[in-house]
DNA sequence: TGGCAATACAAGTAATTACTCATATTATTA
DNA sequence: TAATAATATGAGTAATTACTTGTATTGCCA
């Protein structure tokens, strides 16, 4: 079963040299993954363009999902992160202010490496993915969502919170995601997160 | 140049009994993916299901692409001609009255066979996909789209009409895709098309 | 009924690719 | 400095799988 096999390192660098090889083989992992697609992407070319033997990369990483999966993990920590200090500034705000500033933030995170971004959310097939690791960070954008909307419940008008949570998370994600990568010109001016931020504020607030 | 290998059919079936073996070389094909998900189906194994021998399965179907790619074919066909006759019937009706119910078809959509929906829209390597057909179907829909709006252009609050096609379609698509799959407990009573109904409509109308 | 075209068959091939292992080199430590 | 641990190497292996090809069978038509 492939979803039993490990994804944790075979072994953790210790010297110095090691650590500048596990980072080389990650950065040649989302470099090839960026430059030909899923598909084209295999251990032998993430291994050359590393600089590195393919003997070296599997001594660090047990399998090719565990490339994947270590990228993926570096990518969401990012953006949980950002997020994370973006509702601690805003938590105090109404949503008028909050929401086109996170709008605002979402747009400009996919706008960072689209073409990675594009290929770790929709080129991945789903066995290589770490359903627990996931859905860890989900979970933890769900939870700021959540207090987010329980604080200025009063104020909003629909009830059933964790539908609403769904709704705008989904709505939010999708809408940043394919604009940046089918409408580009969209991004260009702050007119597109207004209409996003209209969108949102005109079916959250009463 | 995997881009520029056909995916037209090999040989059009002229027999009776080739027909039948097509049929169910596409059924086979959609039954295998929808039970192991793509990265686990192979062509010798549709033939097996197909009860069909793998010389057969390559008479009328040049490569494994073109199996998904007719497969795409008459999925998004069934959808664009089902969206086509709601938006007939409605284009006179006011967007309080057209959404809800276009929201409705679309969950009823991707309610009939999610699974299979999930892998062809999520699992699909994008080089398996035909890029010019898949387009088609879009553009198809978004033109209904775009009709419809035009129409009640003067009650609508967005004046930037081809955004707002974007963000309609994929709003509709990703919350309707993404809650059949990840929340099927929202699709049991109306609850949910209401809640995405309302959004829409408030965003839409003045 | 015989000949030809359409269809069916499946063993086999060739290419890809994830991953191993025996060996060599470099750093650390006692 | 010698011994040991950590790291690096890359040729080779084994498994998978898309696809070919030569042959057999079935249906159509004159």
């Amino acid at each position: 079963m492939s979803s039993k096999r490990s994804v944790k390192p075979r072994k953790l660098p210790q010297q110095e040299r090691s650590r500048i090889t596990v980072e080389a083989i990650l950065e040649a992992t989302a470099h090839i993954l960026t430059e030909k697609g899923y598909d084209k992407t295999n251990t032998n070319l993430i291994a050359q363009r590393a600089g590195v033997s393919i003997g070296s990369l599997y001594q660090y990483f047990p399998n090719k999902k565990s490339l994947i999966v270590a990228l993926r993990e570096q990518h969401s920590q990012e953006i949980a992160e950002l997020l994370e200090s973006k509702f601690n500034h805003l938590f105090n705000s109404p949503p008028e202010i909050a929401i086109p500033e996170l709008v605002k933030a979402v747009i400009a995170i996919h706008a960072i490496n689209p073409r990675l971004h594009q290929v770790l959310s929709e080129e991945i097939p789903r066995s290589e993915r770490s359903q627990q690791q996931m859905q860890k960070t989900d979970e933890q954008i769900t939870e700021l969502l959540r207090a987010y909307l329980l604080r200025w419940r009063d104020r909003l008008r629909p009830q059933n919170i964790e539908m609403t949570i769904f709704i705008i998370n989904c709505t939010v994600e999708s809408l940043c995601h394919s604009a940046v990568i089918e409408h580009p010109q969209f991004i260009r001016d702050s007119k597109f997160e207004q209409e996003v931020s209209n969108l949102l504020i005109s079916y959250l607030v009463r």
